[in-house]
DNA sequence: TTGTTTTGTGTGGATTTGAACGTTCTCGTG
DNA sequence: CACGAGAACGTTCAAATCCACACAAAACAA
């Protein structure tokens, strides 16, 4: 769902919310083209950016305004933003495989992440999970249980892949576990790039009752060199675009239904 | 779904409980907006408004209201503002309690959440917590190392108490145990109220090579009604006012150093 | 009816906004 | 490296908007 533009004047607060939505979608905006958006003066932008700034949430930038950490700005932030529409247009629709009163096992991922964003007024959810991000977000849903599978939390992923959150995962049988995927190939099916990453996720799969994987058409492209799932395991693909011939044949032959956004 | 207006004129606390309903719906509505859709005048949103906000159901903001939290601060900063100075500087004074290289624990509580605030420049870190928020915040300092504690996570604290909590911190020995603590007894010791958290708390207190208690002086007034630790288990005590007479005799008595900020 | 609660209107004070103006910063040029 | 043009910035001030308080009218209950 893009952020949409308040057709009538928006309060000031308004903006600031919606300032900090579009900095999720684009690192850096313009005061120019801040001002366009939610016609007012830049004066005001400029007003609101020092707002938010002294709060710590934005930088401000000769000319514009970006997030805070600028090039230094973690990893795991500018994952969040690439591919920014993409991902929270798959998010969206996967928001229609989730019913109220579901247990949800929810893998770490700036997709994933979306789609928790996306969960915010699912009634009566219960939302398991191995990312601080994904925890911190279901956190600010009213009405959804949470648990955490913990242990080394990893930098770079904000999320715990050891062997302690892989045994706290085992116990769960979650009626939908939804799973980022590094790369998707034809032949050897759902690849990721990180070993540790890869062991958690394959974990979960006996357990699930349905499995969900989300990725963006890039994914398509890549070639990871760790083996996840293969398309029999998985009962879901949601992604942007179309999946290339070859894997549209294999997923179609393993009854992997294919979700377009 | 969306909530039908009344066509005849609605009750106030009608008004209160749709005005909470449209909120979830969308975050930010404007007094304008809420009097026409009610057919009432503006004023009279103001005051239902002021309710709300007495209440903490609401936030105030120019022109309008939303829900609580507002922009400006981060998710987990929003209970922060409680005696925050105090908070602060107890966080500050505990900072000297901590050395590089250490592996400290941190239970959850807003005053720990200072100290992990405050310990954003400290080097080679290794932090265990059972706290959602700390975790955020950790995550945020570069070369600290982070173990979360999981297992079903509480709404209200946004901490995990449970048996998996518990087994998993047993295996590590800190160099350090901060608590924050809820009340404190010259005759009792330590206490608090909350039954699954105290049990959290106290099964901490044996592998620690040292405990630190973080409280602000208004925790000695109050009176809690589950036992946590006596003094005799915790080393230092870190506050911002001279605690009571009665307080600082049992504390000597057990040696345990009071460190005033 | 009488008393209480709720609502609408008016007023003074506070906040926000936009335009004007002087200052600072950036970047290309000599 | 100095310098100047142009853009961006911060400050100031008037206008518009919004808010809180006070008081009267209306609705409601006893």
């Amino acid at each position: 769902m893009p952020v949409r533009a308040p057709s009538a004047r928006a309060t000031q607060t308004a903006r600031l919310t919606t300032l900090l939505e579009l900095l999720e979608q684009r690192g850096q905006w313009s005061i120019g083209e801040l001002a366009e958006r939610f016609d007012v003066s830049e004066e005001t932008i400029r007003r609101d950016v020092r707002q938010l700034e002294q709060a710590g949430r934005v930088q401000k930038i000769h000319g514009g305004v970006c997030l805070p950490g600028g090039v230094l700005e973690p990893p795991y932030r500018q994952r969040l933003r690439d591919q920014a529409e993409a991902k929270q247009r798959i998010a969206e629709r996967a928001l229609a495989l989730v019913r109220p009163g579901m247990t949800l096992l929810l893998d770490s991922g700036t997709t994933t992440l979306w789609l928790a964003r996306a969960l915010g007024h699912v009634r009566d959810l219960t939302v398991i999970t191995n990312s601080m991000e994904i925890a911190a977000q279901v956190l600010g849903h009213a009405g959804q249980r949470l648990y955490v599978a913990g242990g080394a939390v990893d930098p770079d992923y904000h999320a715990a892949f050891g062997s302690e959150a892989i045994d706290y995962c085992r116990q769960f049988a979650p009626d939908l576990t939804v799973l980022s995927m590094g790369a998707v190939d034809p032949v050897r099916g759902f690849l990721d790039f990180d070993a540790g990453e890869a062991a958690f996720k394959r974990s979960l799969l006996p357990q699930a009752r349905r499995v969900a994987v989300l990725c963006d058409a890039t994914k398509f492209d890549k070639s990871g060199f760790v083996h996840v799932a293969g398309f029999g395991d998985v009962h879901d693909l949601v992604t942007d675009q179309a999946p290339p011939e070859e894997i549209a044949v294999a997923a179609a032959a393993a009854g992997t239904a294919v979700h377009l956004a």
